[in-house]
DNA sequence: TCGTCCTACGCAATAAGTTGCATAGCAATC
DNA sequence: GATTGCTATGCAACTTATTGCGTAGGACGA
């Protein structure tokens, strides 16, 4: 029931095809709520049948023709209710962390080549947010209220980054002192 | 391919019935990987099948029998073979975030009752891991490797809580003054 | 013209996770 | 003696997500 509310959110402002929002979910909403191509064809004919999504094929010159979905005044609604209802935490679900309770039973070496992966990675992510935030949400609180939920994800992505980053510096440093002396 | 590395990993030191290790996924490990019983006991069952376990029945008295399981070499060998795999991260997956996006189309009001609860458990959770560190890591450079492994999923699960606890405070702000002075 | 890339949509199989229900022994308590 | 609660295990149905593959048109450059 999770994946549906996304793309209904995403589909809030404007009319998208399965391509459209295939590549929104590799940016933006996507940070958040990750999603493949497959998943969201399936969704969207799913949501279509359900009545929450209006579909309808659009011709295109030059490359191939597509389907557009809009929102229903029922997807709207759907959507709105589900806003009201409250939700639950998710556990991480992060590998790493489950590896970590193996470093005594294991190389400690190959974890520690996979945390400067990721020291890499979310150093990358960390970029990619400031730019937005810079770019986007210079003052946040000069926002319209609509914008202010998006920068607010964006801000947790943003904290969410560097404190993983900073974690991942002193996990290094801790195991590699470890490893040199025993 | 993941919460069976989950309880291979939990089966290292010790095996386990598959009631144990339910409870064993209601912390430690489970702060990390969350399963259900359900799911665990299905798992127990493949990776028997699998050579990956090794089950024997344990006659009790004065509560039901139970089935013992515990790790073989070979389980050993594919869990080490999987801490060498690298892995990918995968993005946080948390409702809030796309309720956020929805902020300027629908009343923020639920929205900012959730983040209050958010704050109230994400609260006591880093209570709790607090405690764990008071507990049993309070020096960590201290520690043998086999626990400093551990120690790391525990201090990033901390610095989590305290990070997402912080961002609570402020989104709440954010949305109360917008929404009292629009 | 051949290969590659981008747009655009989809199927099928499998894996992973959730929800709801069921069973059963024994202990303690009311 | 009936209810509640803990230990202990499981089935069945369903939803969600992943992986791999397939089709097809047009653009663009070598």
């Amino acid at each position: 029931m999770a994946l549906s509310h996304a793309i209904l959110t995403a589909l809030l402002d404007e009319e998208l095809s399965g391509y459209d929002l295939a590549r929104k979910f590799e940016t933006s909403l996507g940070f958040f709520w990750a999603a493949s191509h497959q998943q969201i064809y399936q969704e969207l004919k799913k949501l279509s049948e359900g009545g929450h999504l209006e579909a309808s094929a659009v011709e295109q010159a030059g490359r191939p023709d597509k389907i557009v979905y809009r929102l229903t005044d029922d997807g709207r609604r759907a959507l709105a209710d589900w806003v009201r209802e409250t939700s639950r935490r998710k556990p991480a679900k992060d590998d790493l962390y489950v590896k970590l309770y193996n470093v005594g039973h294991t190389d400690p070496a190959p974890v520690i080549e996979e945390l400067k992966a990721r020291r890499q990675e979310h150093g990358e992510r960390l970029a990619l947010y400031e730019r937005i935030r810079a770019r986007h949400y210079a003052d946040p609180s000069a926002l319209p209220l609509q914008r202010q939920g998006i920068f607010l994800a964006l801000d947790a992505g943003l904290r969410y980054e560097r404190t993983f980053l900073a974690w991942c510096e002193d996990a290094i440093d801790l195991l590699e002192r470890s490893q040199s002396a025993p």
